[in-house]
Formats: C-alpha cells, sequence, structure tokens
DNA sequence: CTAGATGCAAACAGTTTGCGTCACT
DNA sequence: AGTGACGCAAACTGTTTGCATCTAG
C-alpha cells in the first residue's frame, strides 16, 4: 500500500512541473501517496510532522494547491468553500469549477442503481447520490494562471 | 420556474415534520425553492433580507440545517467541511456521511463517459469526475437526531 | 546569486453556539 | 402557557495571506 518514491523520480516531476524539489515537499507528497485514505490537509501536516517537526500548516495547504494545480493529486471536495443546498426537485448532475468552486447544473442525469448495501460502509444508509463533474469554467480558464499546468503524472507503483 | 408554496401547504409540511410553521422558515423555504440553482446560505439569506429585512443568517444556518435533516432540501455539498484530496490513482466512488462528512472509499467505481462540451456549462473544460453517495454512517445512525427524520415531501408543483 | 519555497502570525470567511426574548400552537 | 424559534453577538474551524528568511538549482 505504502508505495515509496525515490527522491530522484520526484525531483525529475518537479523539474517536468516547473518547481523546486524541497524536503518539505518531498515528504508531503509521499505522504499523501502513502495516507491514500481521502486525507485532510490537518491529517497530512500531522503525519508529516512526525518526521518534520519544524513544518508548517502553510506549507502544506501551499503544497495541496500546487499539486491540485498541477494535477497530481485531486481535490474531492471541490465545493468545500461553502455549503450548497438544493430543493429536491429534479435530478440532475452538476459542474464544478476547481478553482471558483461555482456550482452549475448540467441538464444531463445520470441515473445510477441504488447501491448495494455490500457496496456502502459496513452499517451506512444510503440516501442520495451526487454526480459531479469538475474542471475550469469559461472564466477561470480565461485566466491563465490555472490553464494547462498538469505535469505528467510518474509512474509511481 | 418561481413556484409559490400555500402557507397552509407549508403549515402542513411543517406539521407532518413535527416543527413549527414561521413566516422566517415560510420565506426561508420559498426562497430556495424559487432560486433553485444551489444557492449557498449566503445568497439564501440575501434573498430572504430583501422581503424581511430583519432576518438573521443564523436563523438561516439554522434552518438550512432543519430542512436537510428532514430531507426537504439537500445537501450538495456533504464535504464542505474541510478539503479533501486523493492521489490520483485508481479511481472509484466515495460514500459521505452527511453528518460527520467523513469520506470512505468504496471498493465500486461507476464508469462515466467523458461528458460532451454541450453536456458541459459553455466554455468550461473537463478534468475529472466524481461519483458520492450521500447518507449515514454507522455511527451517526446510531445517533439518534438524525434518524428516520423524513418528512414526506409535500408536492409542490 | 536569485527565484521560488518555507514558517510564522495575523487576517479571513463561513459556520456554529449560547442565551435572552418572542410567537406559534 | 409552554416549547420551540428567532436574533444577536461572540466563538470557532479551516483556510489564506504578507512578509522576512532560507535554500535548491
Amino acid at each position: 500500500m505504502s508505495k515509496t518514491i525515490p527522491f530522484e523520480e520526484f525531483q525529475s516531476l518537479c523539474r517536468r512541473a516547473g518547481f523546486i524539489a524541497t524536503h518539505q515537499r518531498y515528504l508531503i507528497f509521499q505522504t499523501i501517496v502513502s495516507l491514500g485514505d481521502n486525507p485532510t490537509p490537518e491529517e497530512v501536516f500531522e503525519r508529516v510532522r512526525r518526521s518534520l517537526p519544524g513544518i508548517s500548516l502553510a506549507t502544506v495547504y501551499k503544497n495541496i494547491d500546487t499539486f491540485v494545480d498541477h494535477r497530481i493529486i485531486r481535490d474531492i471536495s471541490p465545493n468545500y468553500g461553502s455549503r450548497r443546498i438544493e430543493s429536491a426537485s429534479t435530478p440532475h448532475d452538476h459542474f464544478v469549477c476547481r478553482v471558483c468552486r461555482r456550482v452549475f447544473d448540467l441538464e444531463k442525469h445520470t441515473e445510477l442503481a441504488r447501491p448495494a448495501n455490500t457496496d456502502l460502509p459496513h452499517g451506512a444508509s444510503f440516501e442520495y447520490h451526487l454526480v459531479e463533474f469538475v474542471g475550469l469554467c469559461r472564466s477561470c480558464s480565461h485566466a491563465s494562471r490555472f490553464r494547462d499546468k498538469a505535469a505528467r503524472p510518474m509512474a509511481h507503483n
């Protein structure tokens, strides 16, 4: 599970993406990969701290942003900024802009079968599902800062 | 689009669900239904304020919670509390607990076709999609506060 | 040597809570 | 009349920013 990436490999990933391979950055990356299960920035911070007590939470945040912008990792809470609600009328998919976090209703609706209990975490009860397409909205893809940042991910086995 | 629900109908919904039909609550509900497009609590607040300047933001929040708990409206940002990231390895669906907001990785992975440009908002660029099953996790469904609150939704046309 | 990264602390945004007062039922 | 809702303000949580210092390339 806990895959270790040699520093040299990380270095070349960074070079390709255009940023510096620092010790902190390397540890943060390693930690995210090895934690695996959807960590929060806090959790990554706490973990990295064990081996590098001087690390700053702000550094973890900044690096997460960098990795996400370069699509080295994914934000699975693209709408974390604020709650969003909808009246439970006609179901439909959403498009969420990963930068400005605006949510757009789509015409499209992906039908999904109600999941079997065995597909859910033990003891969980299902209520509804969401299908979210994530990317950049028109205005954010015009703002060059976020465009075409994707570095080819390295082959970490 | 902007569907108006008679107060009496709202009253009976409230009675069914076991809470009091106040003027504020009625306006908040109406506003959510008529706004339609995924408003934030702020947006609901600003809108309700136009007709009821004395309304408090806290009241809007409290009522949104009430409505969500009773499944009268849906939270489409079940993971809003904190960012969550994952290393872009094997894709898989998630289960998110609507109460404690924990995220569970599922074995299951729903394959979705890359959406056609015409399905996306104009000018948007697609990067990845998320499939999230929402409900209560084991421990939260044991905590009775959130269980079996669903009021049969009223027929608002 | 220098652009970019780090660490700190302060600022922010969005949300929640406690409590005194008010109003549906 | 009593329980639950409201409004206010203060507290919180998670995130972001500015800036002085450091470091990889």
